[in-house]
DNA sequence: GTCTATACGTCGATAGAC
DNA sequence: GTCTATCGACGTATAGAC
């Protein structure tokens, strides 16, 4: 008998998160008002301080659940860890892709939005996103340690193969000319031709 | 005799677009407001629209500056024009690393507050951004043709290249552990790679 | 050319009825 | 759980004095 009749919170809850994700990809963090989300929403403005505690909150929860999703997916996947790093590559590749691609307004918002966030809050993003480029750049040292990968300097590679790969996320069409199967197989090869080996 | 004693105009409309470009490169476009960067420049708010019709249109000159300063340095360029597209690709390389380094507030603007012009200015602006584009895929595709270069693709190949060396900017600082040469020689190197060429 | 003063709207957030 | 009403601050932009 906790709950009210008629209340509906856990679903204003979620249509909360996605309306605020797209608006502030949209249109920006500090372009959106809460009345606005609250609209789209289907709420009064004051109704949305039921699900958090105040605009910044709110979106540092987003790029937050972001980044952890994007780690756990990362650590959760299928393919077995203890490979070769040519192999790793290959999976990472493919990784990214296929988890950034689908998830274009997150990945926008917290690329973008960091410049947004409360210094502790900064912190903590930078801190998450860091550890994400460090599962790159040790595949990374370790093709270069057993002389697969022929990189200059792995730590530029590292950040230059990242951007390379999300910058995918702002051209790419699911009704444009190339499938996402494509589109995956061509960023395979340049990464590979990057890195001086070929699968 | 046409200014009075004590204007000082153009130096307060210099003054205006730096302080505009680096209060939005930090904060966003749509989180600076009219009166910090009247504040910045030591004038009142009012006085800024002596030297800009509203905020929407001193956003978009900076971004219209900055792409114009772009393709016309690139057309201004000391290289010879006519060249082998592999000799081409490292030009630009070299071109793009050295002219967008030394501009990271106003690099940010133009990639970041796209989605804060109105939709005629935007188009602008995107127009610009285009043609620059062109310029890296023509040679890709010149290269291409004759065999130097083996993308799988090349319009990917341009998007996917222009993000990797576009990314510096996120993390290059002039105190860091690499000189600018050094970082220049890197990523000249992971781009020809990717071609599947060596200089 | 720059100022003060201000019009007028919207902001984030809260209080209290239902 | 959601609503209406509202507070106090701040936003862009303009008018008119100097």
């Amino acid at each position: 008998m906790a709950r009210k009749s008629g209340s509906n919170g856990e679903k204003t809850a979620k249509q909360l998160r996605e309306a605020a994700t797209v608006l502030f990809a949209k249109n920006g963090y500090a372009a959106v008002s809460m009345r606005q989300i609250a609209r789209e929403v289907g709420v009064q403005a004051g109704a949305l301080y039921l699900y958090t505690a105040d605009k910044q909150t709110l979106l540092f929860d987003l790029m937050d659940q972001h980044m952890q999703d994007l780690l756990q997916a990362w650590e959760g996947r299928t393919t077995p860890h203890a490979i070769a790093p040519i192999d790793q590559l290959e999976c990472f590749v493919r990784f990214h892709i296929r988890f950034h691609l689908p998830r274009a307004d997150e990945v926008f918002i917290s690329y973008m939005e960091l410049r947004n966030l409360n210094p502790e809050n900064s912190k903590v993003i930078q801190t998450a996103r860091s550890k994400y480029e460090d599962i790159l750049h040790k595949i990374l040292r370790d093709g270069q340690a057993d002389g697969t990968f022929k990189f200059v300097d792995t730590r530029v590679a590292t950040f230059a193969l990242i951007a390379m790969l999300t910058g995918m996320n702002t051209w790419y069409r699911d009704e444009g000319r190339l499938s996402l199967d494509m589109v995956e197989e061509i960023y395979l090869d340049l990464v590979m031709s990057a890195a001086g080996t070929k699968r």
